[in-house]
DNA sequence: ATTCCGTAATTGGTATGACCTCCTACCAAT
DNA sequence: ATTGGTAGGAGGTCATACCAATTACGGAAT
């Protein structure tokens, strides 16, 4: 006789993670959000804290919760980089890890941009002007970063992938070092130009053509990051 | 007088996790990797048994380790998936996540090949023919999508992009369900076809052919899919 | 001597309760 | 109205005890 599979009893800190995990996603953005203390919401799931704690800490780290010291815990919307803490761990430092982001930032993003040309509404299309305008009027550094940043999440919504939205995000977690240079003095005439095809593309819905501009945009600042190493050295 | 920012001090769990992570990582493949019981560790590293086990939970979820009750803690080289259990929250159910997987991996899995392409060994290209071989062989179902996976994860391998290739794992977790009707009965000898036109551009060290071969590769396997998802309407 | 089984030791899992640190909001003094 | 202090709430850490699963060891049966 073939003997029972016999349920592998999960773990208390398991069920409770998934128990949360599903009550957050039915409960969506309705509310704040605003999560009970721990000590209550132990002794209403009738868990001790220890437990409660560890799961909740293990919904942080997913990106489901924010955990603030003296607050309390609150549901966060958005996923958060859930590839960051990996990687750091991954790769010990900067220069190679430099190299297999830009390789892998050029993988996804001219898909995004090419997903984004489909289905770019015309108020889409507005909202990327408006943060490519910030871009050109941006004087101090930072902000010209930050609309660089906003550029491609914006593109990352319009695509209507969720997958790749967060591959993005993980990126460009890590990736912040590395577009300080590209928008740099340097570079920066050169980003503005490479959005504005970007851009233009997606407007006319041409697919392939925004996919193109963005591939280019990538093998660019990939160069400048190898350039840029190579001078430091 | 301008006051100084003072850095804020990460919590203690951080501090065990980052050291415990570089100790791991530094450590590498040597020795078979057991770990001090909990109450050992937690003495020597000067905190309490709780902050410790919040800090091996959370390096557990990261794939560094294995926790196994009544045995003790091991290190565990490969990391583990960080995507999925943020993609099994985010999205409800099938429909539309296999379609975002599947536009995912046609991002990223060309660029996986064009790499593997200029990277590939002779050894290499000789470990693919032997997966090869495997599909070729295959009677059973399951063997042949177990060579599948293999096939692309040892491309991940060789292209030599740690976060391409966490990115490739994270995905084929998810992804075993759409694989196994591309591998079905019907697509079987294309995905056969596929894969020995891929092999061919790496073993040339075709960069271009690789990708263009593992886009076609992709796009029909979400066409495959496609129908299949139409027919089950 | 080998095999099998039961018991004990090891080790992770859970539960309490206490104390510390941080954040917020409220209130009083200026 | 602004400033500064103060009390309560809430997460962070700790120590201890007990539960549960796994492994290791030793004795009994073969």
């Amino acid at each position: 006789m073939t003997i029972l599979p016999l349920k592998p009893t999960p773990s208390l800190v398991e069920q409770v993670c998934s128990r949360l995990a599903r009550q957050l996603r039915d409960e969506g953005d309705s509310g704040d959000g605003k999560l009970p203390p721990e000590r209550l919401m132990a002794e209403r799931l009738g868990v001790s804290r220890t437990v409660l704690r560890e799961a909740t800490k293990r919904l942080e780290l997913q990106g489901l919760l924010e955990i603030r010291h003296g607050s309390g815990i609150r549901a966060v919307n958005r996923l958060h980089k859930p590839l960051s803490g990996s990687l750091s761990i991954l790769l010990p430092e900067l220069p190679e890890r430099l190299r297999q982001l830009s390789e892998a930032r050029a993988a996804i993003e001219p898909e995004i941009a090419r997903q984004a040309a489909l289905k770019a509404k015309a108020a889409d299309v507005k909202q990327l002007r408006g943060i490519h305008e910030r871009l050109l009027a941006a004087e101090a550094h930072d902000e010209a970063v930050e609309a660089d940043i906003d550029f491609h999440r914006t593109l990352a919504r319009i695509a209507g992938n969720e997958i790749l939205k967060l591959m993005l995000e993980s990126l460009a977690d890590l990736g912040r070092e590395s577009r300080r240079v590209t928008i740099g003095n340097v570079g920066r005439q050169r980003a503005i130009d490479h959005h504005a095809a970007i851009l233009n593309a997606v407007a006319a819905h041409d697919a392939n053509a925004a996919a193109k501009a963005m591939k280019h945009h990538m093998d660019e600042a990939a160069h400048d990051l190898a350039a840029k190493a190579k001078t430091k050295r």
